[in-house]
DNA sequence: AACGTTTGTGCAAACGTTTGCATTGATATT
DNA sequence: AATATCAATGCAAACGTTTGCACAAACGTT
């Protein structure tokens, strides 16, 4: 039950009556080797069983074809989709991939990026966690392996950053609320300024402003966590005006779907009365009642593309940083909670 | 921009005039060596930012501290709960993770089991996919390094395996109801015998003998992919009966939540002429109305577990095989699907 | 015939760590 | 004084792979 030893190239070796060397390129295609060998060996070790000890590998050319990823919160749809992209993708291209959650927490953060680095991985796939404020330990390992943002990025660390387009998601969200004919649209967003939720206000404003409707701050309303119940209470508050809204557009699913249910408390007509869009095409969107209308993010391509990137940085290395951004494009998924006919 | 080169035991040794291998047992905490000696080490070494060479030591000690991780589908999110159990136990006991995906495929089960082999885990936690028939190439690998199987689990496999009670949580399900006053329960399982639906099913029947309940083939009813559309179907079939059941019990939630949509359709009310219970606590169970009564399961306790079971057989290695199963407890969480006054 | 070139192969070093054994000097025991 | 014991340290091999270099044989060119 111990662990077994696997073949070596020195098994082969002896058993062909080649020098290690020769059975080494041989199994690497090197061209200095005759096809006929190549051939010999290759029987071999298929029969043999032969599988090349990674580690040994690893060790001597310092590559371990390993991408580590750092996410706050594995157990999040929209995240393990992306981790799915992520996996796909990189095996796809022969990488393994280490997973690891910082629970949202900028020590822990850290840490697990130390450990990574100090465990060999290539390179870093990452989403920030919330309030990543000192960046300074993540720049010094970015002077060591490359790494690539995702979702939850940050100006600060020059580097490859994947996100979806979120000003323009926003504005298309917005777009499609006014075209329904509503004017009094109130926004659900973030207090502290994390990067999605500023842009999706910025998609908001610009929308308003294209279509000459006035801002009001009141429509305005902010949470530090933007969850359902959060959601609920800040809906109860727009309930309470003398002038009600007619819209509501909650930069999360889960705030809508809060909202859904204030609104169905208070027997609000949706959408009649006041529409309701959400952001992410949760599962949930779809089980609220009624469906949610909601902005799509495609979270394999974000996973995929990031992987793209990053295998393109480490296969091809340069000196100066790479700090592009590249934006996904998302769709709008229009549903009952915004069809009016 | 290039990887640099970590600090080695040899700089460290030069350094402090002393040979490598004291200097490796010093960092070791070999009792050979003086106090006096360690403490100089250690000092040095910190102040050097020295990490030792994983890849070396995995390389040489055939240890590599890290454990493979197989799932089916990761962005499912009982099955995520799970992950996030696995990671912070591993963590929390010095390993790594590496987490792939079958997608439900057997064959690329097995490749990825293969690969994490070659890749040098130390030890495999593995939920099984759908269909998993052939596990002759799993039991190879059983050979050569300890498995422990979760969630989906088969009894064709001599290892120690971790699940729910799944079938005292479907008797507590259906006690429940019976408990409420329904006589005529109908159940909503998969058509193929996966480890979970039999189980379920099992805890079902009991709960009918137990209360002199007759059992009615016409009530139980069973598909292929136990999905919402497919809990939708089946419950319009029920509806369509002269007698209709007074409650169902589906297996997961998903199906009770497409049960609920139908029974919406139809304007039957829940709990009143039809409750519903599903299996899960998926977040959907809260978000659909009326909220759904549900089992708990506790995805990061089975995980825990399950890698402290590997960590145990990875650390005492015997030579006979484990074969104990171990049932986590669930919790029955009422809601108002089967909230009767 | 002497010399380059090409083709295929082998030798040996290197990667960074751990560890069995040898070595040294000091101290305790007879 | 001779010997056994002990504590602290160093030497060197080993893990499996890749790769620069050397080498030998065969061939083509002058």
């Amino acid at each position: 039950m111990s662990k077994k030893r696997n073949t070596t190239l020195k098994e082969l070796s002896k058993e062909l009556s080649l020098s290690i060397s020769t059975v080494s390129r041989a199994l690497n295609d090197h061209p200095d080797i005759s096809q006929e060998t190549k051939e010999r060996v290759r029987k071999l070790a298929k029969q043999m069983n032969y599988v090349p000890n990674l580690f040994a590998r690893g060790f001597r050319s310092r590559e371990t074809h390993i991408l580590g990823v750092i996410v706050p919160n594995i157990s999040h749809l929209f995240t393990s989709t992306i981790l799915k992209g992520i996996l796909e993708e990189a095996e796809l291209r022969g990488y393994r991939v280490i997973i690891s959650e910082s629970n949202n927490n900028e020590i822990k953060q850290v840490e697990m990026l130390n450990t990574m680095t100090q465990f060999g991985v290539d390179g870093v796939l990452m989403s920030l966690s919330r309030k990543t404020i000192n960046v300074e330990e993540i720049l010094k390992i970015l002077n060591r392996i490359p790494i690539v943002l995702f979702d939850k990025v940050s100006s600060k660390i020059p580097c490859t950053q994947v996100v979806i387009n979120e000003e323009e998601a926003a504005f298309n969200a917005v777009e499609h609320l006014i075209e329904l004919g509503k004017q009094r649209i109130a926004i659900i967003k973030e207090t502290e300024n994390s990067y999605n939720s500023e842009k999706r206000y910025a998609g908001y404003l610009r929308a308003l402003n294209k279509y000459g409707i006035p801002v009001r701050d009141k429509l305005i309303l902010s949470t530090e966590d933007i969850s359902l119940g959060n959601g609920r209470r800040l809906t109860n508050i727009l309930l309470s005006m003398k002038k009600r809204p007619d819209a509501i557009f909650a930069i999360t699913d889960n705030a809508a779907i809060g909202a859904i249910k204030a609104l169905h408390k208070f027997k609000v007509k949706i959408p009649e009365e006041i529409a309701v869009v959400g952001f992410s095409n949760s599962i949930n969107s779809t089980i609220v009642s009624p469906a949610l209308t909601t902005v799509d993010q495609p979270g394999d391509k974000i996973g995929r593309t990031a992987v793209r990137f990053l295998i393109q940085e480490l296969e091809n290395p340069t000196n100066d940083v790479m700090t592009k951004t590249v934006e996904i494009k998302t769709s709008l998924i229009v549903r009952d909670s915004s069809l009016m006919v």
